[in-house]
DNA sequence: TTGACATATGACAACATGTCATGTTAAAAT
DNA sequence: ATTTTAACATGACATGTTGTCATATGTCAA
């Protein structure tokens, strides 16, 4: 997290720091984003880069964290709405994640960080994930809403891993989309073909 | 891919070289390992290097090859073995990936290496992953080894569909059974049990 | 007026990477 | 035996990166 030092700043100069960033981490992967850049686009000064923020990851994160309210608040909105669908919810949360991320302003930011996301950036943007930086233990909250009648499920165990396989396919699917420039209506069709997949099995009958 | 000038190479000092690089890599991120820490660790200069590989991410992806080229031959024998049977084959495969990774000197190496594993290295390392990159199409060939006749397959797009399903899986598997240090016999109860959700459907009937 | 504290800032140390001019070696051609 | 040619070796160098720190500046309270 930023320091309160950044958000002391007027709302402008937070807004241009951020749009430098955005910038930077839009045309290179995260490790490949320099800092330099970055303060030399926002006029801001080495020293004070780092009176704001711990180090690149701190930024970045931070960056990734709006995105990951935003999909933390519409989870739990749809599953209240699905009535613990876990499968309805999960189409339409995947739904809303791919429009947010193919916004015009967003769409190739979002490509960079899906080409290179790993497990750890994984955590940080998606709220079903079980993880141990989890202040209010988001995922623990969202088993409990799923109604286990129409699952195959004995323990809560059963269930984590079922939530633990939708997530997985459901952050492939993402990548690969983004990866191949998928329309909308691509990625969807192949969305729920995997949905279905997953409901019924795979094996025939 | 190394040059032709570093497999003229005397092999004492090829093993050399890549001995520290597998421990540099083991102890560092691809991004955070330094060839300067490679060279000075196996005596090589700087210059000479540069003569052998391109950059680091060449004699990071040739390290990964050797275990690729191995995984390749195990799935193709397995698949022999099991009739085109795609579920025994994915359980075979994956307990001997198991086992070869966990192999006391390569553990670390891998724990390393899946914990920030992207899909450009996802590519690099599966052979069952369909890829750009990928000179004898292996991706194919194996396609066409799977016995479809238990699948609910109509084209070959289902067929790459469940692939791609089974292979995010047992990747997504992999990386958290090494992250959490799972022992061998968590992992392969673990991804049993995902095995049987897949094959029958998670909802109940 | 004087502390006390938050904030601003650029020079600097430490380290990384990839290149290149200059040697060296060895084999082939004369 | 001498010369030519090509492959290989090497470390200094240019250019980049990051995080810190001494110093300066502003601001509020005593």
């Amino acid at each position: 997290m930023p320091t309160q030092t950044f958000f002391h700043l007027p709302k402008e100069k937070q807004k241009t720091l951020l749009k430098a960033a955005m910038h930077e981490f839009t045309y290179h992967s995260f490790e490949n984003a320099s800092i330099n850049q970055i303060i030399k686009e926002a006029s801001i000064p080495r020293g004070s880069f780092y009176m704001y923020f711990h180090d690149k990851e701190d930024l970045y994160f931070y960056l990734l964290e709006q995105s990951r309210e935003l999909f933390e608040k519409q989870l739990f909105m749809i599953i209240a709405e699905e009535k613990g669908d876990l499968f309805q919810t999960f189409e339409r949360l995947f739904e809303s994640i791919v429009d947010y991320c193919s916004k015009k302003n967003h769409r190739l930011f979002f490509k960079q960080v899906f080409a290179n996301i790993n497990s750890r950036a994984e955590k940080r943007l998606f709220p079903m994930k079980k993880d141990v930086f989890d202040p209010q233990n988001t995922h623990k909250l969202f088993l409990g809403q799923i109604d286990k009648s129409k699952l195959k499920v004995q323990t809560e165990e059963d269930l984590e891993e079922i939530v633990g396989l939708l997530f997985g396919m459901t952050l492939h699917t993402l990548v690969h989309s983004f990866a191949v420039d998928e329309t909308k209506e691509e990625v969807m069709r192949s969305y729920q073909r995997k949905l279905e997949l997953f409901k019924y099995g795979m094996e025939k009958r």
